[in-house]
DNA sequence: GTAAAAAAGGGGAAAAACACCCTTTTTACA
DNA sequence: TGTAAAAAGGGTGTTTTTCCCCTTTTTTAC
């Protein structure tokens, strides 16, 4: 069965050329597109079932992405969401993220990428573009993770379930060694001795969602 | 150095004895005592630090001791509170636990046992006396950990932990091997398959505060 | 007062995680 | 265009975790 994917985003035409790319895709299909936040907060009221995937425009009228994102978090925080804007704004991107928001794509992201973000997000449960990680790492407050790199977040995210490590190397297409040294690497930068210590470390930093 | 303590509690009479009692512990002192939430709210607000543990009465007049322990969580998530309280009330000791309190004692507890809950939240962060641990099976409305035992919910709180399963038995006083029977019987009971997995679980039950 | 359940403990083997050593390739960037 | 950092990969061994079988003792419930 195709996953199911809502889009809010007051631009029509974006909107809709969108859900004409989706089209060409054989595992998603778009079942409304909302004008604002608002409308999808309607949407839920009306007790409809939520989308596999939101994708969420960040500035909009009445109701922006970021209390759209807020709004989900506290009420339906199981629902996954994708921010997915013009606006290359670290404090958007690390808000949104805070929120919840499994990932974070500029509009003028290649439909190759833009595919493969969405089967992320079903498949990892988010996906962390370079301008995400960037961000997060620069917009650290307490520079608490500034020497993570992009692939050592990326690992530390599937590192908070119950796959094993092979596992993981299979589902980030490297080899178990590769993943190895990311540990390693957390290990040492984040002062921990297990991989439990990296899944209490990444979820005490809103790095991982529970 | 002493473990500090502030007590708050209307009952002035049993607060001044409580305090005695611990006068007559070489590892704790009592800083202060307050006859209600509000007046331990005003000492986090003038900027004085807070102490190792607050003993939080429940039926309190001004401010009780479920709206304190809510306004610790949300102000100050790491201080180490204990619900100290005649009510044996199951939905009290829920809530209390669900707002970070690290263990609900009974008054009448002896004074043996009282010492080591204080020890035990000093060194473990936690006491789950029985009264909690059959309030949280008995009144977990989504039976999601029915069927967990007092044991079970305490070697969960410790695989929390980067101690080796080896180093929760010597934290338990107990065989690994025993340890090991608690491990597998919680894969079982909560359809995990790894340690990852009991953390994962217990964080999002709310079983380990973070 | 007995029966069931929980708690405690165990043997032995396989898989996963961890540690410590290392090399090569790619990328960023000054 | 050189160099540093990141990314990727490797060898070898130890420790920890996991699994599947089992027994005895203690607590709890009826």
């Amino acid at each position: 069965m195709k996953k199911t994917i809502i889009i809010v985003d007051d631009h029509i035409l974006f909107a809709k050329s969108l859900n004409g790319l989706i089209k060409t895709y054989d595992d998603f299909e778009v079942l409304e597109i909302f004008k604002n936040g608002q409308e999808l907060v309607d949407h839920f009221n009306g007790g409809k079932p939520g989308p596999d995937i939101v994708l969420l425009d960040i500035k909009m009228p009445v109701k922006d992405g970021l209390e759209t994102m807020e709004w989900l978090k506290e009420n339906y925080p199981e629902q996954k969401a994708l921010a997915l804007s013009m606006e290359h704004d670290e404090n958007y991107i690390i808000k949104m993220i805070k929120n919840g928001c499994r990932g974070y794509l500029l509009k003028d992201i290649e439909p190759d990428e833009f595919l493969y973000a969405l089967q992320s997000v079903i498949n990892s449960g988010y996906y962390y573009s370079d301008e995400v990680s960037e961000a997060m790492i620069k917009g650290d407050p307490e520079k608490k993770f500034e020497n993570l790199t992009r692939r050592e977040l990326e690992f530390l995210n599937h590192a908070c379930s119950e796959m094993t490590y092979k596992e993981v190397a299979g589902e980030m297409n490297l080899s178990p060694k590769t993943i190895d040294g990311y540990r390693e690497s957390l290990f040492e930068k984040l002062e921990v001795k297990s991989r439990i210590g990296l899944v209490l470390f990444a979820i005490k930093n809103d790095l991982y969602q529970v």
